[in-house]
DNA sequence: GCTATTCTGGAAAACGTATTCCGGTAGTGC
DNA sequence: GCACTACCGGAATACGTTTTCCAGAATAGC
């Protein structure tokens, strides 16, 4: 039953050696001085030998020189990295802006350094102390927890002294803080998308918003209201429903929504999609057919999601754009005032809020 | 129509400021020497004086002091973040490991920095270079392109310098390389999967694999065809279709899929659940009836996938327990023979694939 | 053949920090 | 008052680089 190889196999392998190589051992082996190896491996302004580049080379070849990156970033005061702080790996929505980043990064000849917040404040304040004493060239923040209080403001400041050290800080989001941002257009996307379901005949609504008031995700709320109130409809605190963030999130919110509230719901709308899914499976498993009993829309229209049946209505938003833009913001000059890119959202309509009547 | 402040906000801001804080600032200001400064700020074995302690710190938090991360490291030659390649932020089975990977890692008190292959060698082989350069404490490669000849010695050889050098790398998968790994009883997984799928009346498969015959997916495949062997199945080269890792690759797979295979086909394996995902909406799209016309079965059993409707056939493997299992393996001691660490996966049948007759 | 110029190598300084080593001060025991 | 021992501050050194500065050699120009 067990075939040869195919697990618990453990390789012998050499013993380990003791400290890498430094170009000080490099220049020993070539037999030149320090600084001419230093130059002949990366190429300096000046020029040496041709003969000699050759040995330093092989040299380094023989010992398996790598330079250290701390002391040269030391010597040299560089900034080569971006960072980029997330809420979610496992969320697409984080992950498809961290490939945007990551792209366009890529195209600048720039490293990224990805980290997690997991929507702790605390968190997020370490983490750009981190990357500020990293001296990375730019830190990107998507979907700032931004507590309140207290730690907002230690994390607004000390991106601020990051910007004054030279660093550019750039917010995914409308936060109104002074850095440079690009804007998804989150309250203009919700007003939209609120406005289609007037159109396809939905009078009566729900919300499945985020655990509390702060944050991007609040805009959908305040977007969404706007596009109601457009056709004098108000959402009533019975309507806002709280949860996590995430599929758990959404299924819990749904599965102790109040009967009744479901019995007088014709379309639910969750602020983002894997929340949406999981109300979707919650009201599955109550019996609530979707959307014969009650329709549902979420927000993203993040890609691998789009294929539920019913197909789920939702906002797009370009997300591994909104990553490239970031990007570009992070790594231009700094400007007097912040600089603002927008995104165009669009409403997909889909199989999940048919037209009523 | 346009709110105010809604968007194209732009804010002035204070003029940049020059220059970091260093050490020797923070020093001058409090009136003491720098080395009292470097042992007030970091708690180090010697002590001072309480006041000069104050002082110190009352001076770095007026200048705003952040040590220079490069530096320290320099000095003290400390491996303090972990490095992870991956082959691509956007697959969930990549996200998830990630994310045990930083769950776990900050628990040990360390940094991740992910990064993304693409599936290509070369970069893979940079980002070794890169992350060896930077003194990681520990590299760890999820899918690994492992490209063939030239480069992939390459990679190995870089790898076996990073670890002489005294830093540890892991492999998930199971790849044969002398160096320690998580492996995923892909394999085993895949053979158990048909066995299940046999078990249930299926007599007539076909299988979506990678765009070629290396790496760990092909692992799948081959564990497949094993467990099929023990009902004297074997499977055709015709019934073998190769295409991307991802959705789109398994939609176009399964759009160009010939009409009379199909006809032929009870199940069709992918192996992973992206590419099931696709082929379910380009067989969808052709009208094919999953699971009626065709049954379908996935990999990796992704959970913002799961709710699919059919529910979708996979084989689950506990990816965060995965990524934690490599973290644990990075920090450990380095033995002489190569640590495995294996986790269990399991069947999950769903909708997707109905018991037959 | 002599001077002026261009090359190119090496010694030394610098980057910002941690740490070793030295010396002075204060405290203790007589 | 003296010797001995903590204690603690500062000067100097080290980390592994890059870069400046100097000097010798080679080349060019006459």
């Amino acid at each position: 039953m067990t075939s040869p190889g195919e697990s618990g196999t453990s390789i012998q392998r050499p013993a380990k050696r003791r400290r890498a190589a430094t170009i000080v051992d490099v220049a020993r082996m070539a037999g030149v001085s320090q600084a001419t190896a230093s130059r002949a491996l990366n190429g300096s302004a000046r020029k040496v030998k041709q003969e000699n580049v050759a040995r330093v080379l092989e040299a380094a070849q023989q010992l398996n020189y790598v330079p250290n990156a701390s002391a040269q970033s030391t010597r040299r005061g560089d900034r080569s990295t971006i960072a980029l702080i997330i809420s979610e790996v496992t969320d697409p929505y984080f992950s498809w802006i961290a490939e945007g980043v990551i792209e366009r990064a890529e195209l600048e000849g720039m490293h990224v350094t990805v980290s997690v917040t997991k929507r702790e404040a605390s968190r997020e304040l370490e983490l750009i102390r981190l990357f500020r004493s990293q001296r990375s060239r730019a830190i990107i923040i998507a979907g700032s927890p931004r507590g309140s209080g207290e730690v907002a403001s230690e994390i607004r400041a000390e991106l601020e002294a990051y910007e004054a050290d030279g660093g550019r800080a750039v917010d995914i989001s409308e936060s109104g803080m002074p850095f440079d941002a690009v804007e998804l257009g989150n309250r203009r996307g919700a007003r939209a998308l609120a406005q289609s379901l007037l159109g396809l005949g939905y009078l009566r609504f729900a919300v499945i918003a985020g655990p509390d008031e702060r944050g991007a995700a609040e805009d959908r709320v305040l977007g969404f209201r706007e596009g109601l109130a457009a056709a004098d409809i108000e959402l009533a605190p019975s309507q806002v429903l709280r949860g996590a963030f995430s599929w758990e999130g959404g299924h819990t919110v749904a599965s102790e929504m109040n009967a009744s509230l479901i019995e007088q719901t014709e379309v639910v709308f969750a602020v983002n999609d894997m929340m949406a899914l999981g109300a979707l499976a919650a009201l599955r498993s109550r019996g609530v057919a979707v959307p014969a009993d009650v329709a549902l829309a979420g927000y993203d229209d993040v890609a691998p999601l789009r294929d539920t049946v019913p197909a789920l209505t939702s906002v797009r938003i370009p997300l591994k754009q909104v990553g490239a833009q970031a990007v570009e913001l992070g790594l231009s000059e700094r400007g007097a005032r912040t600089a603002v890119r927008s995104v165009e959202s669009s409403v997909q309509l889909r199989a999940s809020t048919p037209a009523r009547h």
